[in-house]
DNA sequence: CGGCATCCATAACGATACTG
DNA sequence: CAGTATCGTTATGGATGCCG
């Protein structure tokens, strides 16, 4: 019989280790509001810069560029330039991004689904 | 005919765009990395905090006070405190807390199907 | 043991200005 | 129009200590 503890420090358990810690750094760029809104907002349209930043309510600049540009670097998004003047950029959730969009779906549908539920666990709370 | 515009400033609108906010607030909350780490760890086991804090790891103790507060305010989770000494607290997830933990087994799913996929967009991005 | 308060470093963010 | 850089502020999060 072979224990968790002979295994350890083979080769096969740093891969695992290694997968471990590339989910939870995936998770961690991804489990952000600014994220899930932009992924949401951009559905399954391609949307301009200005666009994207119209809709989705309330960010930045910067923040969206920031957000726009990690998402692209872990391949959920495509981001399309025109060499025109003025510059025109468009974004497009890829496959993997549409995957993900399903799941921030999921989350706004239970939001709103337990929406009064949570106000009024919330007034319960506060008092 | 009744248009958007003559509709606005009803009260109906109104609550619309409370519900609005409100359902963006929970948002914000629920969608931060500490927060869905917690209520994955947390499944449909009874925890303490103790325990908790070592399933979530390298999660702070501030961290891990902060949002376990967080959560039982939108009434996502169950907090039971044992008035011993030492003093014991058990937390566990609501029926609400459950339908979350849905949402983030799904995503933590996502995670794990685009993993080398991901790695591979980074690679591509990085150079 | 779990919670709360304090202090402190630094990371996040918004505003602004400049570039192609 | 979109992107980048800089600056100053605010917010976040870790460490520590004390209390019930």
């Amino acid at each position: 019989m072979v224990t968790k503890q002979q295994l350890a420090g083979l080769p096969e358990d740093a891969d695992l280790r290694r997968a471990d810690s590339l989910a939870r750094e995936i998770f961690s760029d991804v489990a952000n509001k600014w994220a899930l809104l932009i992924i949401e907002a951009l559905g399954d349209r391609t949307l301009r810069f200005g666009e994207l930043r119209a809709e989705v309510e309330g960010i930045s600049h910067k923040m969206l560029t920031q957000n726009l540009r990690m998402l692209e670097r872990n391949g959920l998004l495509d981001r399309k330039v025109y060499p025109t003047v003025p510059p025109r950029v468009e974004y497009t959730l890829t496959e993997p991004g549409r995957g993900l969009r399903a799941t921030v779906d999921a989350m706004c549908g239970w939001t709103h689904r337990y929406l009064t539920h949570i106000e009024n666990a919330r007034d319960r709370f506060d008092t």
